[in-house]
RNA sequence: GGGGGGUUUCCCGAGCGGUCAAAGGGGACAGACUGUAAAUCUGUUGGCAUUGCCUUCACAGGUUCGAAUCCUGUACCCCCCA
C-alpha cells in the first residue's frame, strides 16, 4: 500500500483532517474505504467534480476502496454549504436522468470492478426514500443539537446574509449528509469521507452522528477548493462550465481550456488533477520559471486531463484540431477526419453546383454564406486586410473565386476570418 | 395643469441648412507584435457597386434647390413650478 498521506500531502490536497497527527498512520495502516459525495445537478459531470473524483481515484490506486456516493436524495434538497441562495429543486425523473449518466462518466476515474479495492458507486436516494419522516426524526434527528448545527459555517453564512434565507429544507440537508456516512460505515465498512473544504461542516456532522449512534471513529478529510489565482472558480469560461461529457464540451475545447490556464494557476492545476509524478511537476515549474513561453505545463496539463477524460482517440482528435486551429494548413484530410476536428465549428450546406459554375463561387460571396462576414463590404474589407483564409491559407485576392479545387476534402471547405472564427462550407452534390 | 430640456449610426456622445454615412470615446473586428496570455501599435467599423448609387440621425408631415440640423403634430424620457 502506498502511503497516501505523503502523496496528498506534498501535492496541497489536504486542507483539515480529523484525528490530526494521527490521521496520516491511521490511514496507512491498512485498507481503508472512503467515500465522496456528488450532486447530481446536471447529466454530466464538469471539471468541478474533477477534483474529488481525482481523489478518489488516488485512493484507490494506493489500495484503498473507493465509494463515490451521487446525491440522488440530497439533491432533492440542495446543500446550503457555498450557496448564496436557496436552491431550486430537481424533479425526481431528472435527477434520475442525470445519475444515471453520471455513473457512466465516472467509469473512467474509478475501476469498478477490481476484487477488493474495487469502486462502489451508490445512490443515497435508495436507501432514503423510504426512510419515513418519523423514523428519521426519531433516530437521526435526535442526535442533532440545533445549537451546534446553528454554529455551522454553511448554516451561519447564510443566516447572517440579509438577502438570502435558509429554508428548514436546506437547513436539514447536513442531516442526510450525516446518516449517509453512517449508512456507508454499516453497510460498507467506510470510515473516511472526503470532500471540498466546504464539506467540513458536513463531514464533520457525520463523524458525529456516528459516535452517538454506533460509537463508531469515522475520519474526515477536505481538500482546499480549486479556484484560480483571481478567486474564481475553476472550469467556469464565457460560454458556461466545462463539462466532461463530450457532447456538451468537445475534446477539443477541453484540451483548449487547460492549454489556457494561466501560469499563475497551472502548477495547481497538474498537483491537484493530475497524477503526473512529484519529479515531473517540479521539473514542470522550474521550466515554467525559466522558459515560460514554451508553456510545457499547460501542455502536459492538457494532454494527461484530456487523455484522461477522453482516451487516446479524443487526445489525438483534440491535438489534431489544435494544430490545425493555429495555423497548420489543412491537407491530405477526408470528411471524416474534418467533422472530427471541426465538430465546434458552424458549417453551411451549399450546392455543388455553386462551385461548379462559371466562374466559381465568390470569395466574398462565400465568407457572406459562412456567416463569418455581416456583408459583401464586410468580407471586402477582412479580405483586404488579410484576415481572409481559406483551408487555412490566407487569400489576399479579393475577387478571388473558389472552384472544386479549393476544398479541403471531398464535400468541406474551410474558411476561417482572423485568427480563430472558423466556419465549414459543405457541398454535398 | 404651467414652464424647460431631451430622443443621433452597437453603446456613450458631438453635430454651423449644403463639403454629414455624420467628430470623439468605448466596444467589436482585422493586421503587426506575442507564450493560443496581457499590454502596445496600426487599420476597419450602414448597404450595394469600378468613379458612383441607395438607406439611416424617435415617428408622421411641412418649409427649402437642399435638412440630423428650421416649422407643425405624435410618442416616450428627464427636470422645475403648482
Amino acid at each position: 500500500m502506498n502511503d497516501i498521506f505523503a502523496e496528498l500531502s506534498w501535492r496541497g490536497l489536504i486542507n483539515q483532517t480529523t484525528g490530526d497527527d494521527s490521521f496520516g498512520s491511521w490511514l496507512n495502516e491498512q485498507p481503508r474505504t472512503v467515500y465522496a459525495g456528488f450532486d447530481p445537478t446536471a447529466e454530466s459531470l464538469h471539471v468541478g467534480h474533477m477534483l474529488p473524483l481525482m481523489l478518489l481515484r488516488r485512493f484507490q490506486a494506493a489500495g484503498h476502496k473507493p465509494i463515490a456516493l451521487v446525491g440522488g436524495a440530497t439533491g432533492m434538497i440542495g446543500d446550503p454549504s457555498g450557496k448564496s441562495a436557496e436552491r431550486n429543486l430537481l424533479s425526481v425523473e431528472q435527477l434520475r436522468a442525470n445519475v444515471d449518466a453520471i455513473k457512466i462518466q465516472m467509469r473512467q476515474f474509478l475501476d469498478f470492478d477490481e476484487a477488493g479495492s474495487g469502486a462502489v458507486l451508490v445512490n443515497n436516494f435508495d436507501w432514503m426514500q423510504n426512510f419515513s419522516y418519523l423514523d428519521f426524526l426519531r433516530d437521526i434527528g435526535k442526535n442533532f443539537p440545533v445549537n451546534v448545527m446553528m454554529a455551522k459555517d454553511s448554516v451561519k453564512g447564510r443566516l447572517e446574509r440579509d438577502d438570502a434565507g435558509l429554508s428548514y429544507t436546506e437547513f436539514s440537508y447536513m442531516l442526510l449528509q450525516a446518516y449517509d456516512f453512517v449508512h456507508l460505515f454499516d453497510k460498507h465498512g467506510c470510515t473516511l469521507q472526503i470532500g471540498g473544504s466546504d464539506q467540513w461542516g458536513n463531514i464533520t456532522a457525520g463523524i458525529d452522528l456516528g459516535r452517538r449512534m454506533r460509537s463508531a471513529q469515522l475520519f474526515g478529510m477536505t481538500c482546499p477548493l480549486l479556484t484560480k489565482s483571481d478567486g474564481t472558480k475553476m472550469g467556469k469560461t464565457e460560454s458556461g462550465a466545462v463539462w466532461l461529457s463530450p457532447e456538451r464540451t468537445s475534446p477539443y475545447k477541453f484540451y483548449q481550456y487547460w492549454i489556457n490556464v494561466g501560469d499563475d494557476d497551472v502548477g495547481k492545476c497538474l498537483r491537484f488533477l493530475t497524477e503526473l509524478p512529484r519529479e515531473e511537476i517540479e521539473a514542470l515549474d522550474k521550466s515554467r520559471e525559466e522558459e515560460a513561453h514554451k508553456r510545457e505545463s499547460q501542455k502536459r496539463l492538457a494532454e494527461s486531463l484530456t487523455g484522461l477524460v477522453h482516451g487516446d482517440q479524443g487526445l489525438m482528435v483534440a491535438q489534431r484540431a489544435t494544430e490545425i486551429f493555429f495555423g497548420g494548413e489543412i491537407d491530405d484530410l477526408n470528411d471524416q477526419q474534418l467533422n472530427a476536428i471541426f465538430a465546434d465549428v458552424p458549417s453551411q450546406q451549399l450546392s455543388r453546383d455553386r462551385l461548379s459554375a462559371e466562374g466559381g463561387l465568390s470569395i466574398v460571396d462565400a465568407l457572406v454564406e459562412a456567416g463569418l462576414s455581416k456583408s459583401k463590404g464586410d468580407a471586402r474589407r477582412t479580405i483586404s486586410q488579410g484576415g481572409a483564409y481559406v483551408n487555412n491559407r490566407r487569400v489576399e485576392d479579393t475577387d478571388k473565386s473558389l472552384s472544386a479545387e479549393d476544398l479541403a476534402s471531398e464535400t468541406v471547405m474551410v474558411l476561417r476570418s482572423g485568427k480563430k472564427n472558423y466556419a465549414l462550407l459543405r457541398f454535398a452534390s
